[in-house]
This record gives structure tokens, C-alpha cells and sequence, in this order.
DNA sequence: CTATGATGGAAAC
DNA sequence: TTTCCCTCATAGC
């Protein structure tokens, strides 16, 4: 479920979870214990998130790095932490409000402030970050010949977008996800980035992807999903605006879903 | 019950 | 470009 916005809503919830409290580290899938036994006992400083990382600020320059990848997921719970119910629980961090287990995540590891400047340095613009404008990953997008459905999927360009907000602001902006980044018109890509922004931030705050303005939902958003976008995973429906049957296609090794009528170059 | 794919990305070819 | 990681909801029998 991870794009930026679960990202940063993680590091939120963690942060009024544990407070400053001493936590308890541990691993009882047991795969992570020399990292648990690093952080044990240590008051997590600060959360800090770019895209769709994850860093633990611990003392003594102990960073606790995380990204979960496609199927890893975070539990949360208040009080004292059960015996693990279901599946292999790689962290659990337990404070004196609640705990939090890790299951299935592609990266945990603990590491030095400068392992983290790499990182960042490897990254893109974050929409979530304020500071950043739109004029830095379009410096990138308008030199590439790769397409913009491609360009949107790169972390190196932009950092914390994933194949649902790909497809959906592509929607949202009425562009064909077959436009080369360097035929991209400035003022295209400035609307779109604006709208990333303010759809993540949305995210952040509702704990999930909605796209879909009230008027074309009839004002209804049901469960699992129900309404809550234009186009992804929408494959043979009828396009909410025009009708028109959604395509997909694999883009990025990702599928890719779009109008054909209502986006265009 | 088993099979598959999923909001990701690194490593191996 | 393909394989692998790792978990779980859902589809299909």
C-alpha cells in the first residue's frame, strides 16, 4: 500500500505514538536482531521521510532505515504488544503507549548519517516537501526521451509517486502517459506537479489514494476502493468522464491504466 | 483449499 | 530484461 503519502502518515503516527519514550527493539521473526539490539533501549530523536523512505532518527548516529517495498506493512497498536498473531514480525518497537510490528518490508537496516546523504542524494523531488518547486524534476523530465508515464515511476525524478498516482494525476491533467518528457509543455507540468502535491497531502490525511472529485462519483465513496479513482485498476470499465472502455498496459514493469479519449498529447 | 497479483526496487543476468 | 524478496487480500476451484 506504500506511495509517498503512507510514508509520511507512518512517521506521523509513530512520532504521537512513542513521543520521546525509551523503547523496547526487538525482532521476533529474527532476522533483524543485531539491528534491534543497536536501537534497544534508545528514544527515537526524530522521523524524518523522503518518498517512500523511512529513517529513524536514534542517539549516537544509529539511523534506523526502512522502505517497504511493495507488501511490507506496518500494525500499530495501543497498550502492551501481543505475542505475534499472524505472520513473521521483522521489527517490533514498543513504547509505553502502544507498539508497532514491521512484516514484510524490502529494506531494514540500521545505518550512519552519511549512508543517509547517499540515499538523499540518489532522490528526487518529494511533493510532500513544501520547500521543493516544480522546476527541478522538470530540469530532468524536459531533457529524458522516456515518456512521462515512465518519468513519473523514477525516484531519481520524483520521489513518492507509485502506479496509483501515476496513473491518476495523468488523468486528472488530461495528458497521454506516451508523451516524452522533453515534449512536455512547462505549464503542463507545473499543474501536474501542483496537483501531486495537493493529492498527496490529501493522502497523508486520509490514510488513502482518492482521486476522484465529488462530481464524478455522484458523491459516493464506498469501501475497498469503491469510486476512489479515474482509471487504475479500472481495466474494461467505462471511463467515469466520456465512457470510454480504460485501457491498461504494462509501463515500468507496472500496469498502466488510462482513457484513451479523455488524455491526449 | 491453492493460485495469483499487488500502491516497490535491488540484484542477477 | 528477468528474478527475487516477502506478506496478505482476493479470485478461483
Amino acid at each position: 500500500m506504500p506511495e509517498g503519502h503512507t510514508i509520511r502518515r507512518i512517521a506521523l503516527d509513530h512520532s504521537s505514538l512513542f513521543g520521546g519514550d525509551v523503547l523496547a527493539v526487538s525482532s521476533p521473526q529474527g532476522k533483524f536482531v543485531s539491528g534491534a539490539q543497536l536501537l534497544d533501549g534508545g528514544a527515537i530523536e526524530r522521523i524524518d521521510t523522503h518518498g517512500k523512505h523511512l529513517f529513524y532518527i536514534f542517539p549516537g548516529e544509529r539511523i534506523l532505515h526502512i522502505h517497504l517495498g511493495l507488501i511490507g506493512k506496518f500494525t500499530l497498536g495501543e497498550g502492551p504488544a501481543p505475542v505475534p498473531a499472524v505472520g513473521a514480525v521483522r521489527l517490533r518497537m514498543e513504547g509505553s503507549n502502544g507498539y508497532v510490528d514491521l512484516r514484510g518490508a524490502t529494506v531494514v537496516e540500521v545505518i550512519s548519517p552519511e549512508k543517509v546523504q547517499t540515499i538523499l542524494a540518489r532522490l528526487g523531488a518529494d511533493p510532500l516537501n513544501r520547500r521543493t518547486r516544480w522546476v527541478e524534476p522538470f530540469a530532468k523530465i524536459s531533457k529524458s526521451s522516456r515518456t512521462i508515464g515512465q518519468l513519473l515511476m523514477e525516484q531519481d525524478v520524483i520521489a513518492g509517486v507509485g502506479n496509483v498516482y501515476r496513473a491518476e494525476v495523468l488523468f486528472r491533467a488530461g495528458l497521454s502517459p506516451f508523451v516524452r518528457g522533453k515534449d512536455l509543455k512547462d505549464e503542463v507540468f507545473e499543474a501536474i506537479w501542483k496537483d501531486l502535491q495537493s493529492l498527496m497531502r490529501e493522502g497523508v490525511k486520509a490514510n488513502r489514494i482518492v482521486t476522484t472529485k465529488a462530481s464524478d462519483r455522484d458523491g459516493r465513496l464506498g469501501p475497498n476502493r469503491e469510486n476512489w479513482h479515474y482509471v487504475y485498476r479500472r481495466a474494461g470499465e467505462a471511463c467515469r468522464v466520456c465512457g470510454t472502455q480504460i485501457r491498461t498496459e504494462l509501463m515500468v514493469g507496472r500496469n498502466l491504466f488510462w482513457c484513451p479519449t479523455c488524455q491526449h498529447a
